[in-house]
DNA sequence: TTGTACGCGTTATCAA
DNA sequence: TTGATAACGCGTACAA
């Protein structure tokens, strides 16, 4: 049978492909994929004809056979714990700013806060040969911690630091953040400080370490000013907390908040229920969202660099994609206490 | 030259293949293939041999090569506008939520409220041959729209409902939403209602048409009473927006905000210029965040199916995938106008 | 600087 | 129900 009489069969999508640029061109499949990678590499005469026909023929590369063929994809995955909560779509910003104009593509992944979901996600994230991985956090399974020691890939675990890095990270120490806001109401002369959390994921118990390291060292530890829930924060829930936490320590004079949404909750709480703040009772929170500074009281808070985490993170990974380590492994972005009215008392 | 004389070089990733499982187990490539994707078809027998060998070899199918030799990708591509923007957030999170456990994968897009973007954004997404695309608004630019109506995919427009539909829709009428708001506002005896909006996208500015059309058929409107601005929406941004409001209509009893972040910035401008609310001047906002039932007063606003937005987004783009038309391609999910305190006024 | 031949890992086609 | 073979579109190795 000849080989015309062979009935082939094309199954592409019938858009126009490397080859049919080359065609156009007069040049070699290869020629075009350098021109499209390394520019430089080809002669302006080429490159002119190549680039006229890529526009002739409105050309977009195939991602996926390039992923195929080159065993990498041009991706970073990126695993965060929630969507909602507004500091990591700051983080996510950041990441997204940071990237430029690069031909890197993010794909995100939502854990839910989940460790069980990260060790599910991360093969299907692996599957695609990323360049690199973002992950949230430093409190992986065991079978999540030995996927991304074997990734192959940079890894940047990012909001936190401490423990034994997979490879890099980028965060800030919340056990720091939480003693220091405690101490600051200590400063400032309270004495019954409740803690309220919400979540209570791992970053948000290393804050409630801090608080208690601060008020233990003080002297003034008492596990009834400590209200906790799994419930995910709200501002709404950091009302009722705070009544919850009023019933088990009716004295209470001072409330560290886990997050901004329940110290903003508290605010109200006490404004609902006729409680001068900060006379009465004073309000810390943590993140600093925009909107504590101009509460009436404005709230005391921790900022936090969530943005510049995201940005850190994603040129972190872009320079060890590069090739280039960085020099420090370990990037510790710190925080700032923020102090404002909500804690502002006359030392008794 | 004999065939074992070819030094062939093996150039992979290392992981093993389809091929591998298909020696292990004693079959061939396409029957592993089969087992995978549509398991009824292969006998009980075969399937288990390869089950075992896929456990055995720690097998993970390779979605680049998927995609390349089946010209689709299981990845729905989703465009919005922001990350940061609790609406958004909302959304994707009912995305995830929809998505279930279906093997599809999520490829995020954040167009930073710019139709140009969108534009550079989305041949990079369809050049993946994404299974379904999910994009925001209506308002594309020719070129998005022309890319859009030859996607070869389904699409779903969020957020709006209205103009052309590409294919489907889901939505509300922010028109309607912002006419809604300001009728109630002039019902409860206000006048001198104000409009403060940031950012002014294409919702945006269909929500303040909805609030000119009420005011103006009440013979109200007046253009010193509308404040606007192209920057991002804050709480913090609210509180300037309420102080510049009021030096060109130092009468203002009322003000309509684009969103609950302004409206939230504009109850703390009234508390610390002690302007009662909502005696001297009512609020309300647009989206009904949590914090808008709890703050003190609590505040009028419309809540808005953004959840559900997602939700309804993604079972529909995999309705179509899978085959199935909606009967109805433009699904309106309305809203619902939330009365509360700062609104509660006696009629005069 | 440019091109040839082949491999990447999977699926579609068609025959058995 | 199962399999051999070609095809998907691009990158690598090596030669020219």
């Amino acid at each position: 049978m000849g080989v015309e009489a062979r009935n082939r069969v094309r199954r592409g999508s019938g858009r126009p492909t490397l080859a049919d640029v080359a065609n156009l061109a007069g040049v070699g499949t290869i020629t075009v994929s350098r021109a499209l990678r390394e520019p430089e590499r080809v002669s302006v005469d080429l490159r002119q004809r190549i680039n006229a026909a890529i526009d002739k023929l409105g050309y977009v590369l195939n991602p996926n056979a390039r992923a195929l063929a080159s065993a990498r994809a041009d991706v970073i995955g990126v695993l965060v714990p929630s969507l909602t909560n507004n500091v990591f779509a700051e983080v996510l910003r950041g990441i997204h700013d940071g990237l430029g104009d690069t031909a890197l593509q993010i794909q995100f992944g939502n854990t839910h806060y989940s460790t069980q979901e990260e060790e599910r996600l991360l093969p299907v994230f692996l599957s695609q040969h990323p360049s690199a991985l973002i992950v949230s956090g430093i409190d992986q399974t065991p079978a999540t911690r030995r996927l991304l020691d074997e990734a192959g890939c940079p890894v940047v675990q990012i909001m936190e630091v401490g423990g034994d890095p997979v490879d890099m990270m980028v965060g800030f120490s919340h056990f720091e953040g939480g003693r220091t806001v405690t101490q600051h109401l200590i400063d400032v002369g309270c004495r019954r400080i409740g803690f309220i959390g919400a979540r209570m994921d791992p970053r948000s118990l290393r804050r409630l370490s801090g608080y208690r390291a601060a008020m233990e060292q003080a002297g003034l530890f008492d596990a009834g000013l400590v209200t906790t829930t799994a419930t995910p924060s709200s501002v709404s829930l950091g009302c009722e907390l705070f009544r919850r936490a009023r019933e088990s320590a009716p004295d209470l004079d001072a409330v560290f908040c886990n997050n901004d949404d329940l110290a903003m909750g508290v605010l109200f709480a006490c404004q609902r229920a006729g409680i001068a703040v900060p006379q009465r009772v004073c309000i810390a929170g943590f993140n600093d969202l925009d909107m504590m500074a101009v509460a009436c009281p404005s709230i005391t808070s921790v900022l936090t660099p969530r943005y510049e985490i995201g940005r850190r993170a994603i040129t972190m990974a872009q320079d060890a994609i590069a090739g280039e380590r960085p020099l420090e492994a370990v990037v510790d972005l710190g925080f700032e206490l923020k102090i404002r009215e909500s804690t502002d008392r006359p030392r008794c």
